[in-house]
DNA sequence: CACAGTCCGTGGACGCCATCGACCGGAGCC
DNA sequence: GGCTCCGGTCGATGGCGTCCACGGACTGTG
């Protein structure tokens, strides 16, 4: 991870869709050698996936919500996120430190929508409690940072 | 957007570095035409953007943090939110329903710089309070949804 | 009914790009 | 010095992106 590979990084997260040459164009190298570059950064995971970011009012998804979860204290908490993958709206999840073990960030079309999937979370198994805020509006969703060289 | 359209977007959700060429396959169209509907669904703004998706630790960022924040009663909304953008830390940023006005979602180093954050955003004139929960691991995040044709 | 216009696709052509293999130069190490 | 390894350049070739001309289905109109 040296200084070009961060830029190959913020390029890809600015425009995944850049071609090997135009990448190789921006950072000063040959297309092979950033093509293999980039294949190592995939391999390696630093980049996971190249991602279409879409506006989700489009296909049919206007209502985002923020639900934190209190575990049951007996239920497993590997079954809990087991039930929660299977549920297609939460878009994601993040085990917290506090009282509310989980935070999720689900998607759905209607507010009725939001109120089935409440209910499906407050009867699964492992799940104590749950607290819903609604998103009026997006500011921003995940926007990139600039990357910053390895405390240099 | 119809049913092809709906297949391009789920298939450059899932990569968005598919070459139209094999988009044309996965759909049984032609290339051009193909590209003419992507460039349709790029210009109405169904997709935003095409983004790699980055393992933030590999780039220092290993703390993530989810901030509530309660807005002043004499601050203007759109101030507070232009400070907001100009924090680079804060990957996202929701308009909330309820007395805590704003979600963050912000990723940092270290916890120190989670500290200078909070000390920042509680400086900012039109934020009255904050209240921060940090994940202590992501179990996923942006998980494309399967886009359901328009309520038929 | 014929007609023109529009929309949305196909097919062909051409230049650029991805990708492979061969080669090459510097760093580290006997 | 000479070996090896790593990571780069260069050149070739097949596939791809992209432009353009063309054509069929649908639609509204004289």
């Amino acid at each position: 991870m040296d200084a070009i590979d961060r830029s190959l990084v913020a390029l890809l997260q600015g425009n995944a869709r850049l071609s090997y040459a135009e990448l190789a164009r921006q950072v000063g190298l040959s297309a092979p050698a950033v093509h293999e570059r980039v294949g190592k950064l995939e391999s390696s995971g630093v980049i996971r996936a190249y991602r279409a970011e879409v506006e989700p009012e489009s296909i049919g998804l206007g209502v985002t919500a923020l639900i934190s979860i209190v575990e049951d204290s007996g239920g497993d908490t590997d079954d809990v996120l087991e039930a929660f993958r299977r549920m297609p709206e939460i878009e994601s999840c993040y085990f917290m430190a506090g009282v509310e073990s989980f935070l999720l960030k689900a998607r759905v079309g209607t507010i009725a929508e939001l109120e089935q999937l409440i209910v499906r979370l407050n009867r699964t198994p492992g799940v104590a409690s749950t607290r819903t805020g609604i998103a009026l509006s997006t500011k921003w969703e995940n926007r990139p940072q600039t990357i910053e060289p390895p405390t240099a």
